[in-house]
DNA sequence: TCTGGGGTCCTAGGACCC
DNA sequence: TCTGGGGTCCTAGGACCC
């Protein structure tokens, strides 16, 4: 295929983020803001309990507030702060013109959530491709954003902690170890505060210690392919492939924490039912199918279990879903006030209707 | 001022069949 | 009669991420 001459390049990695997302675009909105502690989260009441911060403005994490913690903590530790609730119609607007700009740079667009996305390019130099990323983001939407660069995706996200906010950083093989030998094992995308503590107990808390690591004994202790899988982490590696195909949701799932714990079964059995009814509602409208379903329960006391069952067949009606549905959240016992229900809905991956393909791109 | 909501993937173990 | 072992399906639970 490539003549020596033209010798295949690279196939870079850039992880595109943007920068305190939901914050940014909310100033957008209220520019008279910028520069204040901004909170979204909840109704954008701080004195509603068991509501959390979605996300803070940088002027904000200033007061440590981060991410899921209690609005009413927030308030305490800033509370000069404005809070906004969260909106997410406009924050799926905003996504969607910033991934819409990403694809219009001729590259695979793999998007990650509503702020995040992986670019796949074969070019020269992806650090000109990266401020071309910011400066068109920039330009067209207001919104900051920050750019890490490797050959694979885990590598890359490493990356763009170095270059937030608003900053560009490139991790390879050069420099990987240098930068990351002596960090915790937690720096690794992929590796939580769980399987930190089990490495700690068998004595490797650094990234480097973990790269050192015989892979039989990590294999023994965590199982062969999550074992093989944090080695590899450790060494700089990961997923190398970048795809534009479109996702194709595994589940859909809605929970609600009620404002007040639930002791009634007939309080519990309704809110069953009105989530399952809405997450079918969202499933047929995406024309997909069930084939499993879940009902989950978290007490008072924070104790929270699954319990799921496959359906006989196959189907998007709601009488067996909701039958389903009832008859697993029967099988817990209900005698503790209930904190939390939820409904996920798993869904047929087989016959999915292949995505339309456009007629003019 | 206790601890949201939406996801994915992996592992373990029992049941069952050959 | 007793025993070994592979393979698959299913549910529970754990871990991690944004």
């Amino acid at each position: 295929m490539t003549g020596s001459g033209t010798t295949a390049r690279t196939q870079w990695i850039l992880h595109v983020d943007l920068d305190q997302f939901l914050a940014s675009v909310e100033l957008q909105r209220h520019p008279e803001l910028v520069g204040v502690p901004v909170i979204v989260g909840g109704n954008g009441d701080p004195t509603e309990p068991r509501k959390v911060v979605t996300c803070a403005s940088y002027e904000a994490r200033e007061f440590g507030v981060h991410a899921g913690m209690p609005l009413r903590t927030a308030a305490r530790r800033c509370p000069d702060a404005t809070f906004l609730p969260s909106d997410s119609q406009a924050y799926d607007a905003a996504s969607e013109r910033v991934m819409g700009l990403l694809r219009d740079l001729g590259h695979p667009v793999e998007v990650w959530g509503w702020d995040e996305a992986y670019v796949g390019a074969r070019v020269d130099d992806p650090v000109e491709l990266a401020r071309r990323v910011q400066d068109v983001v920039a330009t067209e939407t207001g919104l900051s954003c920050s750019v890490g660069i490797s050959d694979n995706k885990q590598r890359a996200k490493v990356a763009t902690g170095f270059g937030k906010p608003g900053g560009v950083f490139a991790l390879t093989e050069d420099n990987w170890m240098t930068i990351m030998g002596d960090r915790h094992v937690d720096a690794l995308w992929g590796v939580g505060p769980k399987t930190a503590k089990k490495l700690a107990a068998m004595g490797i808390t650094t990234v480097a210690d973990l790269a050192g690591t015989d892979s039989a004994e990590l294999t023994s202790a965590f199982g062969p392919t999550t074992g093989l899988w944090i080695l590899l982490l450790a060494k700089g590696g990961g997923d190398t492939a970048v795809s534009a195909e479109p996702w194709v949701p595994r589940s859909r799932s809605h929970v609600v924490t009620f404002p007040q714990d639930l002791t009634d079964r007939a309080d519990m059995n309704s809110a069953v039912v009105d989530l399952a009814r809405r997450t079918l509602a969202e499933v047929v409208e995406q024309r997909r199918i069930v084939t499993r379903v879940a009902v989950t329960v978290r007490t008072k006391t924070f104790y929270t279990r699954t319990k799921i069952r496959k359906l006989t067949t196959p189907t998007t009606d709601l009488g067996p879903i909701v039958e389903t549905a009832l008859d697993l959240l029967g099988h817990f016992e209900l005698d503790r006030p209930i904190r939390l229900l939820g409904v996920r809905l798993e869904l047929a991956m087989d016959d999915v209707a292949s995505p339309v393909v456009a007629a003019g791109g």
